[in-house]
DNA sequence: CCTTGTTATTATCAATACAGTTATTACTAT
DNA sequence: ATAGTAATAACTGTATTGATAATAACAAGG
């Protein structure tokens, strides 16, 4: 076999599809790039080169701090994108990663860099079908994309459904304690339909390894809902 | 943003998990490798370097050509793999890619390759919680696994049977025309559990979009089963 | 030609899981 | 206290699943 490093290969990146939920909706942070004209929109997911030495996650890690000043948020992949054409400056192939964090943290970090904006996501299609995804200003404009983004959306959204049921990655939007109806708002936001309520309770705790704190929610005008957290030795 | 291709960047390869059902169980394709003591193990997926300005897919193409010659086979991305020690050549961040073929088509294209060997994957867990997977020889014996190549086969089996029941992934491990009997033997085979007969029956036939040919299997002893195949509109 | 063996296919039934509705409880604010 | 609201529990019917049995189709052998 020849040299691994003996001839050209294509640019590394990593982009990222940071999510919360707010409002009952999905909201992703995009990026406005100056040289949108080129890239096909102007809005784009945030990303960053993957230097050599330099592990995939490790970038990503950087491209949170750099961009919004968040650590510590969990975060995995999403798939990988080398088509030919993506991107107009070369043969750039980008590894796409999921990051969530809860609302409140996000929008912190995107407050504080003003090229940064928390756009919804609207997806046209139902169910694990798939299809691409859109974003859009609180009033409804649509915000164009740059690259193959809008794709990685549809992927996002199809992923992320897939694995709602399965596995505990929809605790990732929330606290570490919340109560059973600011999950199932999670829920209702990715999945983009709304559910029952004592159906999805029995649902979630037979599904997921909860455990109910005995605290409970403060400062409601009503009575207080309890607070769970997700039990680290439940899985088995 | 500085240029993509002015600072060093990773290599870029892709890894093959070429898959077949024989005789009740998943088998994989598997290489030798002559440096296999600096590798981890003398057993590897065959794989092939992304050279710059060539996609991703077709370089799966062009891997899966010069190492068993066959063409047009389904393959689809499953993760990519960029752990720093992962290859101690330097730094080869690989993307994996799931190859499906049925069992006679592929096994002319191992024993036309005296490197490949087409080898019996062995799966310690159960479900789709996840886990390494071992690869063995007809008789048992175990074949140690080069770099990450374990857990590479330990995330095809995880991925292949959450996409059984959703999507048709299945029927590419069978010929156009098949019998249901046959789609049981390869759920069997990638879930490692007996199903019994007419609740599989049901539920492949709900799910999926098949049609029933008419036409039914020839050659055997005794009653022959009808053959069924892939309606590519019925999905919608 | 008829019987037997084996497998494909369909039918039936029980058990379970699931979702939707309604009732009950617990708390806050006035 | 009382009203209002949301959390929780109990109940009910429906759909899904798993096991068993019955029937149908074909080959082989007497």
């Amino acid at each position: 076999m020849t040299d691994a490093f003996s001839y050209p290969h294509p640019a590394l990146a990593v982009d990222l599809v940071m999510l919360c939920v707010q409002g009952g909706a999905l909201h992703v942070v995009l990026m406005q790039r100056a040289d949108g004209a080129e890239m096909g929109g102007d809005w784009a997911l945030p990303g960053g080169f993957v230097h050599r030495d330099t592990a995939p996650e490790d970038t990503v890690a950087r491209v949170l701090a750099e961009k919004t000043g968040l650590h510590g948020i969990h975060f995995e992949q999403l798939a990988t994108y080398g088509a030919l054409g993506r991107d107009p400056r070369g043969h750039v192939v980008s590894i796409a990663y999921i990051a969530i964090a809860e609302a409140e943290a996000l929008s912190v970090g995107v407050v504080a860099n003003d090229t940064l904006t928390l756009a919804r996501v609207h997806v046209g299609w139902s169910g694990e079908a798939g299809g691409v995804a859109t974003a859009q200003t609180a009033d409804g404009t649509l915000l164009p994309l740059a690259f193959d983004h809008a794709d990685i959306l549809g992927d996002m959204v199809k992923r992320l459904r897939g694995k709602l049921d399965y596995t505990t990655i929809g605790f990732e939007f929330l606290p570490p304690r919340f109560t059973l109806r600011a999950a199932q708002d999670v829920h209702e936001a990715i999945l983009n339909q709304s559910l029952t309520k004592p159906a999805f309770r029995r649902k979630l705790l037979d599904r997921h390894p909860l455990r109910a704190t005995g605290a409970r929610e403060t400062g409601g005008a009503y009575r207080p809902a309890e607070l769970y957290e997700v039990d680290p030795e439940g899985g088995q």
